[in-house]
DNA sequence: ATGCTAATGCGACTCCAGTTGCATGAGTAT
DNA sequence: ATACTCATGCAACTGGAGTCGCATTAGCAT
């Protein structure tokens, strides 16, 4: 099948692939179909079923060129995870901390739980706790969404509402802990109110100083 | 008509669960020596070279009777976790809620950073994560967990110490989460301190009244 | 456009996890 | 003690994941 007249729209992603040489049309074609189809993967049949054969077929990239680009089904969860980190994030500004701990508490409970698109974040953090080199990739992604929300708490402290010497990444795993201790250690569904819970608790916490250093 | 169709079929289970029919001495210590030695293979090897037949070699038993009672290797870290959830456990109960809560937080902490005895529990949890069969059985363990320590908060109330309404669960979930988060999720080191905090944070989020229900 | 080379396609091959049918041994009932 | 049954040992077999050498295609430079 020839692509002659192809528009390569392809080529317009932002995100050259690893370490290629060459990271022209062909390869970041390459790496597209299959993230997307290791996670359409994820989501139909679960971990359990995905194999790189089916990725292989699914994505109409070839098995040997699997093997040789991630080696294992590890590596293409890993390259996912690192993928979606790539992705840009609106992290909540609403003016008040109240207000925008519990504006983040909801967006992290419904992006995994809405009945349209958190079905691929569930998969793929749950995939992702199922080798070392995944939960790596996992960690990197955890610790990059954390990095991108400190601005929210320093924004809180410069208002005067919370402590001084207040740890931003000790408030923020504060928030998070409880929503995917449920989500992907106990495998309970999450409510909307336990995400108010959680942003409730960690407020109290915070500013009865629980999260100042020194 | 065929009468024992029924019967056999009702008695034909190709993985018995441990009641089985025949509970007498063999089958209790192959599932000990099993059990054993997949721990033992855990904490040397890893869950990803954890294989059956390692287990098999380990254990003494052949692979063949591995395969028929356990399925697979997730069916062994099932097992694993079952038996685990069966040793009794001793919840703190110092006369106090912030010294409860504290002794309760630093012995999760410690159950599984302690040098001697940590291993075993972070391996088996790590690679409990690792299949839904596992899985499911991690959450069997968790909430028996939290059932057993329901009292520490109930004395609590009692003395006067917490809301009336406090939501048992929701509370000592609070205290947990956040050690089980990084432990598990973020897989970093948790310290002393952690604890504390976690158990000071969940004091000031439950006194406020954030665990209330209604 | 031409040639060079990295990236991918292709299919056969290897190897080991997992299965199966039968033999043997341990537990239990009578 | 005897017989019966379930659990385990045993070894051959199967299937599919993963590998390898070579052919083909596409990116990039000149």
């Amino acid at each position: 099948m020839r692509l002659e007249s192809t528009l390569s729209a392809a080529s317009s992603d932002p995100h050259p692939p690893h370490g290629s040489v060459r990271p022209g049309g062909r390869t970041a074609r390459t790496r597209a179909a299959v993230i997307e189809a290791t996670l359409d993967e994820l989501v139909r049949r679960g971990y359990d079923d995905l194999t790189v054969e089916a990725v292989a077929a699914r994505s109409g990239v070839h098995k040997a060129t699997l093997y040789r680009r991630w080696s294992t089904v590890d590596g293409l969860v890993s390259d996912a995870l690192d993928q979606a980190a790539e992705q840009p994030w609106q992290v909540p500004d609403t003016g008040g901390l109240a207000s925008d701990l519990r504006a983040l508490a909801q967006q992290i409970a419904t992006g995994f739980t809405d009945p349209d698109h958190g079905a691929r974040p569930t998969a793929l953090i749950t995939a992702a706790l199922r080798s070392d080199q995944a939960a790596a990739a996992l960690g990197r992604f955890l610790r990059g969404r954390l990095a991108q929300a400190t601005p929210l708490v320093h924004r809180a402290i410069d208002r005067g509402e919370l402590p001084e010497h207040t740890d931003a990444d000790a408030l923020l795993r504060a928030l998070a802990a409880p929503l995917y201790y449920r989500l992907f250690l106990t495998r309970e569904p999450i409510s909307a109110d336990l995400a108010d819970q959680a942003a409730l608790a960690t407020l109290a916490a915070a500013t009865a100083g629980v999260f100042t250093t020194r």
